[in-house]
DNA sequence: CAGTGGTCTAGACCACGAA
DNA sequence: TCGTGGTCTAGACCACTGG
């Protein structure tokens, strides 16, 4: 038991509170007098624990107002997970989606690669194609999670990709992408219109919140049609 | 001219001395109490303004030691930019180098891909290829700025990778990575020893140190022999 | 042991901007 | 206007660890 800085106990008690949804984006944190309070401690200690939450990104301070639980930040989670529709229209085509096919399933092979899901946990399985002018742009296949997105039967994914879906209405805590290259298997070569073998590039990524796996999608990008970049360093 | 918080301004002033090389890695910084003076604030601006940099990882602080210029941190830097022959070796497989080609030449078409070297600046040309357990592995086509990197004359390109050489003696500040897949080129495939055509994961990344390109690459992976991966959030 | 950073206090003045 | 966060002060005690 190492006794903790306190306004490090702040600060994870507040972090707690939002990556746990109890403070759902937008809600307003109290003030740093009602946390002196609360804490019975200096407004310095309280300060530097919502200063490092800012400084995280998750909270949004303005003077007079106050502090709030920060939205979503869409350029950020764009760099790390990219939403094709958006990306599509920034090029200047027209994004299209078309369901190939949407059940139920117990999570049991082939489908649950790698064991993301808990054995038997019961997720809703999706395969689609994402266009981009009406051309075949990416192929994916995606396993979600019906206990921890308990709204998704009442979503309609024949209009707009899962992805999309999940990224504005699931806050998640944790991504792991791999990202490869691959020869098309028959059937994705068929969807995309391509010759079976092309060479696409491949990307599988699990998403989680918390402890609880959300989601888990395999892509499949023809080639020369889609590049994945990444920035490091300032501006 | 919006005044600076002079906890900014002196976070400002050490950052820049590190970025800009003047403080070199383990270099010492010095102690709150002498920054103190110097600026003449209260010991609580110079810690905020340390404290920030610490949390960015430009600053490694010990109780009684001091402050000091944090090393590259390998592990951070291995997430951006890989260094193949550590990451061959963690897989337990032998690496391998082999020198293709080396020149000097003016940055111009068609090695000067898209404009990342100024007209006329002088740069060194390599190619090479990596080797897993004797097995090709990736194909590279690199250049390097002689400004930028002074020293590069005096490095031995038959023996080990330039991409290794430059990741552990050169500073970068930015860096930018294109990722797609292709068919191999007919030089690349023979290089490879696979069929032309083979589908090849790719590669493309642009460095800088401040303001100056430090060098271009651009890598040929065969499919299922090597994946990128990306890990995001906590832990 | 003693110098360093880690933390905390109880104030203070100011800039901003929503009410 | 005036509550809020942004910044800063001049102290203080403590934990840690290198010399």
């Amino acid at each position: 038991m190492k006794p903790v800085a306190l306004h490090e106990r702040i600060r994870a008690e507040i972090e707690g509170a939002i990556l746990s949804g109890a403070l759902p984006p937008g809600a307003r944190i109290p003030s740093e007098a009602e946390l002196m309070t609360r804490y019975q401690c200096a407004r310095m200690t309280v300060n530097k624990a919502l200063s490092t939450l800012a400084a995280a990104g998750l909270l949004d301070r303005r003077r007079r107002a106050g502090s709030f639980v920060a939205r979503p930040r869409t350029e950020s989670q764009a760099l790390t997970i990219p939403d094709l529709p958006v990306e599509v229209a920034a090029r200047g085509q027209v994004y299209g989606w078309s369901l190939l096919s949407q059940r139920h399933q117990g999570a049991a092979p082939p489908l649950d690669w790698a064991g993301h899901f808990v054995a038997g946990e019961r997720v809703l399985a999706l395969r689609g194609l994402h266009l981009a002018d009406g051309q075949p742009l990416a192929w994916e296949e995606r396993l979600i999670s019906l206990g921890a997105v308990p709204d998704i039967d009442d979503v309609d994914f024949a209009a707009s990709p899962p992805g999309s879906w999940l990224l504005h209405h699931i806050p998640w805590t944790a991504a792991q992408s791999r990202i490869g290259a691959a020869n098309a298997p028959r059937e994705v070569a068929r969807a995309l219109g391509a010759a079976s073998g092309a060479a696409c590039l491949t990307l599988e990524r699990r998403t989680w919140r918390g402890d609880d796996s959300i989601t888990l999608v395999r892509q499949y990008f023809l080639a020369g049609r889609y590049e994945l970049t990444a920035h490091f360093g300032p501006a």
